[in-house]
DNA sequence: TCGCAATGATTAGCATGCTACTTATGTTGG
DNA sequence: CCAACATAAGTAGCATGCTAATCATTGCGA
C-alpha cells in the first residue's frame, strides 16, 4: 500500500470510527436520556461548575450554536440551568441540577466502561501513539485552516 | 496519565479530528460544490460506475437514507443519475454524469493533497500503527453491539 | 399458486455539527 | 461622552448521521 492509499484509508476509517462510536453510545445511553455530546457537557461540569456559555463552548471544542441546542436538551430533561451572572448581563453560568449531579457518577461510570470495552486489547503504548498522531493531525488541520488562501 | 484517561482523551481525540476534517473540507470544497461525504461517494462511483444503491450504502459504509439524501443533493447538483435496472423495478442503479466524470480526476487530486497536508509529518509506519488501532477499535465497537444485551 | 417474508428505495423525525446573522449589552478611544 | 467595536447568547438554515416506518416489488415455500 503507498503513503497516498494509506492515508486515505486513515482518513476513511478515522470517519468509520467516529461515526460507529456516536451510533453505539448514543444508543446504549438512550435509557438515561443521553447522547455522548450531552454526556460529554455533563461530565465537563462535574468537573467544573458554573462556566459561562462561551467559555464552555470553548471547553468542549463546539461553537457558541451548537452549544445553546445542548443546552436546551438538557435544561428541558431537567439536567442543567442557566443562570443570570452578576455585573454582566449578556452572560449565563451553566449549573447541573440537584437530580444531574446525583447521576453523574453513574455516567462517569457507564462512559469508562465502555470506552475500555471499546480500547480492549489495545496497550497503552499504541494507544498513545495513535493518540499523538491524532494531535499532530488536529495542529496540521488548524494550521491549513488560518493558512487558506 | 492513567489508562483511563488515555483513553478519554483517545476518543475525545478522535471526535475532534473527525469535526476538524469535515469543517475543513467542506469549506475548501464549498466552491467545486461538494462536501467530504458527496465527495467519497463520487469517488467510489468513479472506480465502479453503476451500483444499485443498496449495494452503494454497504461500500460507502452508511445507512440507506443516508445515503439517499446524499443522492437527492448530488442529482440536483447533476452529478450523478439514478437509472432504472432491468429485471427488478425495485431497484435503482447510480452513475455518474458526464460532467461529474469530467470533474471525477480534479476531486481525487484535490482531496489527495489535502490529505497529505493534513497528515504531513507523520512516518507511514506511525500512520499504519495509527490505522491499525482505528481498525481494532472499528471492530471491537461492532462486537460489542452485536453483543448487546 | 398464493401468501408471506425479504429486499430496495423513500419519507419522517431526531441529534449534532457548521456558518451567517441578529439582539442585547459592555468597553473603549477620540 | 458617545460612537464604534467587541462580546455573549440565540436564531435560521444547511448538511450528515441515525432509527423507525412505509411502499412497491420480488422470491420462496407449503
Amino acid at each position: 500500500m503507498d503513503l497516498t492509499q494509506l492515508q486515505a484509508a486513515f482518513t476513511g476509517e478515522l470517519a468509520a470510527v467516529n461515526r460507529k462510536l456516536r451510533t453505539l453510545v448514543d444508543d446504549r445511553a438512550r435509557d438515561m436520556g443521553l447522547t455522548l455530546s450531552r454526556a460529554r457537557l455533563l461530565m465537563e461540569l462535574a468537573r467544573e461548575d458554573g462556566p459561562i456559555q462561551s467559555d464552555l463552548a470553548g471547553l468542549l471544542d463546539i461553537e457558541q450554536p451548537t452549544l445553546v441546542r445542548l443546552l436546551d436538551g438538557l435544561e428541558r430533561n431537567g439536567m442543567i440551568e442557566r443562570r443570570a451572572v452578576e455585573g454582566d448581563r449578556r452572560a449565563r453560568r451553566v449549573f447541573l441540577t440537584d437530580t444531574a449531579r446525583a447521576q453523574a457518577q453513574d455516567i462517569l461510570a457507564f462512559l469508562t466502561e465502555l470506552r475500555a470495552g471499546i480500547l480492549q486489547g489495545i496497550e497503552p503504548g499504541e494507544l498513545e501513539a495513535a493518540l499523538d498522531v491524532l494531535r499532530r493531525t488536529s495542529r496540521n488541520i488548524a494550521a491549513g485552516r488560518s493558512a487558506a488562501p
